[in-house]
DNA sequence: AGAATTCTGTAATAAATATATCAAGACGGT
DNA sequence: ACCGTCTTGATATATTTATTACAGAATTCT
């Protein structure tokens, strides 16, 4: 490990640029399991990663080895040099890094806080917002502070794409008390307030409220005082080894969200899709993924 | 896993009474260096451990396997699964709900997301990333697209209160080219550029790259084409069970990112958090943190 | 839009790997 | 010490697995 420097996954990576379409489909899939996938018969490997046999081929030699045999046989020797270090890399997450580093401590923070904030989570609550959410009867308002609003953003624009009928409020912007003239009862208003909890949002929350608004709050683990007038709360730990509070187990929370919303409303989302898909191709705003 | 429980190292040393000598003498060498020497060809083995060929082929259909690549599928199976659970097999995030639910399969794609891309990343580029990031005497411009411009503001925001000279860039704006005016050599980009990837951002990126400025890119497993330009490329893991894709891995970086920078920085942020902190007590924008 | 180059898969061929057969050797029992 | 049974390895065969050659498809460049 140390002779060699270079692992048969770095050197993958590293001639990634180099390799055709094929070969980079299947080096991803070499890597998907690492190194289990490689260890097999090179048709199995190609048949895993949809290409064919001969490609597999093409790309080892490409690697610089000799043949797939000698490849396995690189890979065995890593394995072997791996299970021999006694308490080797499997608790770090970046492996290479000490696991003082950065990016191993504030991982384990953030995994630690997924753990803590799933483990607490009522799902039947979640699945009650989520059936709010996906209410195309009623309009539905997303409100973000002055970080959050990135968040609600980022829901906001899924959403955008499956169902209609919604609306995002920065509360930090004052032109919020403008888009509350038209709240109707039972309207659903998704509010984000994490910590250093908003004055606006507040007011806004207590608007809403009062025009007989349903109201989820996303919030962090010492709740904003929004919940007591909201209809269901969603906590997330949000403590990490930083200065800062880490929004990733929110967003988690709120890519599930997303899902869990899309199935419902999998009949009228999929037409909506597929026109946006259309008015994408014709924007020529993306590249054709290949 | 769940059906038979029993690891093949299991099932050796159970049978171990049961062998004969030639046998026993095989059955360690395989546990020797397990499993990376079950792995390879059944000669080699046999060479290892000093029996006939043969001797491998009766044991190994003694052991229950139909014949030796039976037992080799097994054990890769074994290694697959293996390195699959870093994080001890909490079998359901979200207790209370099926391990079926949208709760649970999101989750566990998350963390195995997490797991792959930091599992890929080069500590090293990493660093360096952050030192380019965090380095003052050139201008960071952060650009993001049509979703990704979320992540962008994200970092944007809090990069604002770590350092001055930023600027984010939408590149779905059309007002893109303007901000682009006074790029100088050494200046340095943060791309986002997740699938569909966007020609606008490419575009840009071409240009900051021609003018002489850095790009650090931050795009998903199958790489923005932007890479080509890119002086570091940090690439993340998105699938999940869902219509679209996942960010939380890539939130997860950028906040890392962003606790390493203010760490590079600390004795010039410290001055502006403190100034920070003043004018918003001076807003009242919010409630005091009790 | 057409030519040249590169990429990719099918099919044939070559190599390797695994299994089966059998005879020699080791061991235990009488 | 001899016979029978069990164990072991050498050899031959069968099967699987990898490599090569080639042609069609896709892509790039002019």
């Amino acid at each position: 490990m140390s002779d060699t420097a270079l692992t048969i996954s770095d050197r993958i990576q590293q001639a990634l640029d180099h390799l055709t379409r094929a070969e980079r489909q299947l080096a991803h899939s070499i890597l998907e399991n690492y190194p289990a996938s490689g260890l097999g018969p090179l048709s199995a490997l190609a048949k895993d990663a949809e290409v064919s046999v001969p490609t597999v081929a093409r790309m080892v030699q490409k690697l610089g080895f000799k043949g797939y045999p000698e490849f396995q046989s690189e890979l065995r020797k890593e394995l072997k040099a791996k299970v021999k270090n006694p308490i080797a890399k499997h608790d770090t997450w970046a492996e290479g890094a000490p696991s003082e580093h950065i990016l191993n401590r504030f991982t384990d923070s953030v995994i630690d806080n997924i753990k803590h904030t799933l483990g607490q989570i009522e799902p039947d609550l979640f699945d009650q917002a989520c059936e709010l959410v996906a209410d195309t009867d009623h309009h539905l308002y997303i409100v973000g502070g002055r970080i959050t609003h990135t968040l609600a953003e980022y829901l906001f624009l899924h959403m955008q794409a499956i169902r209609p009928n919604i609306t995002h409020i920065q509360s930090t912007s004052n032109a919020w008390p403008h888009y509350l003239l038209d709240v109707k009862p039972n309207d659903v208003f998704v509010i984000f307030d994490m910590r250093r909890y908003e004055n606006n949002t507040l007011k806004l929350a207590e608007i809403a409220h009062t025009k007989g608004a349903k109201v989820i709050l996303i919030t962090d683990q010492w709740r904003s005082p929004v919940h007591q007038l909201a209809e269901i709360s969603l906590s997330n730990r949000i403590v990490v080894p930083s200065a800062w509070d880490s929004a990733a187990t929110t967003l988690l929370l709120v890519e599930t969200m997303i899902a869990a919303v899309q199935n419902l409303n999998w009949g009228d989302t999929k037409d909506r899709m597929e026109q946006l898909e259309e008015m994408f191709d014709q924007t020529k705003l993306f590249r054709k993924f290949t």
